[in-house]
DNA sequence: GACCTTTCTTAACCTAGATCAATTATTTCC
DNA sequence: GGAAATAATTGATCTAGGTTAAGAAAGGTC
């Protein structure tokens, strides 16, 4: 059902490589759009992971289930940023990770098999694969860097530094999972934080 | 200067795709061979590493340094491992990762213009490089659901069934940085595990 | 609007791991 | 082989963040 949706697609793969007419006219018959309510899971522990997703509208977050059956969530995304349980669409396995719509969400989706195709026919599209893997890896890296060396207020600091809309839109509950740390512990961050700034 | 130890490299890569003779002919002119004694830098904080790397004897490290100074390892790597500050080697940006011999070291190496070459002409080194781009990424990913989820304790042992032979040749205050904890601490884990050993 | 559920905050107490300091192995290197 | 440097251990004490419990706020739902 291709609509002018699908461009927000073209857009993010173009930022990584340049897409011909004679590419995109076939990548675009292979798009598909998806609806999701709120709560609603664009996959779910277990399944395998079939797309590669870009978002139109809306914002969800990829969580995990740690021993104790707790959600800590390692990811939230927002229009134009990717989406997909990656680890699982890259290697066909059933999925740890789940990812769940925090809002009503649309993002036009292309599949495992259709990208590989894609993948076999076109250099652009392996480039793309590539250059998406590479950028992915970078932001894990940096994040391994984070929970290595910073305190739990440091990272909350960095966190909506980077990215204020967090605030307004995701729970805290879910924020301080990201974090490492118990939503009490963040209450209490947030709570001095924001003694400090009195005090100043 | 080509010898049968830049097989190595070939070995590395043709777990991602095959080579064509062509291909490896090509590739092969623009392998180097590198040797360090050991405590040699490849790559030092702030500079652009300009290669990516098989291990073809020795065990290296990579690692950061935080606000305090102090060495935070990230990595070791051990023969047939790819070494490189990946990070930097991409975005070719000064490095913020350190890599170190940990004992004398031989590598076969391609450099980021000749790799970046071989990616223009041939679909399979852009497929390489997508694939272990990945294949990084996935690491990372269990790196941080492991160090969001689990204890110290857990790591450690985690670390240790995955690779036994650390403990014989790296030393436990790197090991500990790793895990993101004080070398007092694993000592004192180690001891405490070492105990319930006893009394089972 | 009233009920129910979930999220957020606060307080009191607890614990894993940090920090500081001193001692004992190991390496390294002349 | 022995001095010097580095790594590992141990003990005492401290602290960031966890846990438990309970109330306040905020969202959904009928």
């Amino acid at each position: 059902m291709p609509t002018n949706k699908t461009e927000i697609l073209k857009i993010a793969f173009e930022k990584q490589a340049p897409i011909t007419t004679e590419e995109w006219d076939e990548m675009r018959s292979y798009l598909i759009e998806r609806t999701f309510n709120k709560g609603e899971f664009l996959c779910r522990n277990g399944q395998i992971e079939q797309y590669l997703s870009v978002i139109y509208d809306g914002t969800c977050r990829g969580f995990y289930n740690n021993k104790e059956g707790e959600e800590i969530s390692v990811a939230f995304m927002f229009p134009n940023d990717y989406v997909s349980a990656y680890y699982s669409f890259l290697t066909q396995s059933p999925s740890l990770m789940a990812i769940q719509a925090l809002t009503p969400l649309t993002v036009v989706s292309i599949s495992h098999d259709h990208l590989n195709l894609l993948c076999d026919k076109y250099k652009s599209a392996e480039r793309i694969g590539r250059l998406n893997a590479e950028r992915i890896y970078r932001r894990k890296e940096e994040r391994e860097v984070a929970l290595l060396t910073m305190s739990a207020t440091e990272r909350y600091l960095d966190l909506i530094k980077r990215s204020p809309k967090l605030l307004q839109k995701i729970p805290l509950k879910q924020i301080a999972s990201y974090l490492g740390i118990q939503p009490e512990s963040l209450s209490r961050i947030r709570k001095q934080l924001a003694n400090q700034e009195k005090q100043i």
